[in-house]
DNA sequence: ATCATTTCTTAATCTAGGTTAAGGAGTTCT
DNA sequence: AGAACTCCTTAACCTAGATTAAGAAATGAT
């Protein structure tokens, strides 16, 4: 069955009307690793719910380094929210991590969704919810903890996750330099 | 007239029934500087619309430090989102900046407007949504930007509020320590 | 007005994490 | 299989920002 459906389905129910509507507004799509999705300065057309492979948002700063804002593996969404709401030239890439396949929804047909489909307000509100709560750990996280910690935190919350990714993207998500998230894996098998 | 439908009627247009529910399910307050409407470990049963007045939020890490997590003025939320929407014990503070009036929604309450009025359920999804850019884009910015930088885009951001905020909670706003501060703002003046 | 408390500043010293550089270990392409 | 990448590690050196300490300035309470 549709895994998308199978999200929606643990917040509200559906008619099988409904869930008709929102088949017919998505589009799957499958990619291979390195796909290049959405780059920065364009509009994000589209959010992307993966139901397989991993995918990974992020921005490149002025001085060239990237830093990763989020990863999305099968049942998360990903998308560059800022430009996504605004339908604005936005500053996020979202690259394909691992082979995926992904389930697309333009802006339009969320919008259109919203209306014909008027629970769908509160399952993306709930979406949305959680998300926010999850930004603002991290915020608070990157405040308040030291590379270690928050290294720790990570491997704790993304067990299965850890070990699909390469070294640099995890530092890059804590934020630090690959250099010294090498020093600090070596420190720590020490211990 | 009330702050709080002037903001909802930007998103949302109620009916004159609708917003009666809006207001009796709300009820306002004043309260003093100092006043801790929030401490850590608690549930946050309330979320605040401020209508005079500031307000902050902050969580103290494990060696003391305070770290502002947001700042409201008139016509802003504040919450400890994570604790309100779970009903589980929170880790943030809210305290009262400036002498502020404050029209208060409980989590119940808030439930049941859901419910009686479903526009609302777009009013806050939407308030969320940018909630959530807000919150993404100063993440991207702590891990992209020096601390200066920082500084200068929030003096842009908060052009009003800066006067009105002692240092110390504008320096742990944008993440450093208010003696780095101090010698930041004596160095940005050389220039 | 005066004392107490909190806030801000300056300066010396320290450190978590960054930078630069260079070598090794996989990958991927031809 | 070898060239060309990209990834990971190690090590020496560097710096943005933290820490500690102490005085000055502002705010508040009596």
């Amino acid at each position: 069955m549709n895994l998308l459906l199978e999200n929606i389905a643990k917040h509200v129910s559906l008619t099988s009307e409904e869930k008709q509507r929102v088949l017919a507004f998505t589009e799957i799509q499958h990619y291979k690793a390195k796909t290049i999705l959405l780059k920065e300065g364009e509009i994000c057309t589209h959010s992307f719910f993966v139901t397989k492979g991993i995918l990974r948002s992020y921005n490149i700063d002025e001085n060239g380094v990237e830093h990763v804002v989020s990863f999305a593996c099968p049942g998360w969404w990903i998308a560059d929210m800022y430009s996504f709401l605004s339908q604005r030239p936005g500053q996020l890439y979202i690259e394909v991590n691992e082979e995926a396949e992904v389930i697309l929804l333009s802006k339009e047909n969320q919008d259109k969704l919203y209306n014909e489909v008027p629970k769908l307000e509160r399952f993306f509100r709930i979406l949305i919810e959680n998300s926010l709560v999850a930004n603002q750990q991290r915020l608070i996280d990157n405040l308040s903890f030291t590379a270690e910690a928050r290294y720790d935190k990570f491997t704790k919350k993304y067990k299965e996750l850890v070990h699909c990714l390469p070294q640099k993207q995890i530092a890059s998500y804590i934020g630090v330099t690959p250099e010294f998230f090498s020093k600090m894996k070596a420190r720590l098998l020490k211990k």
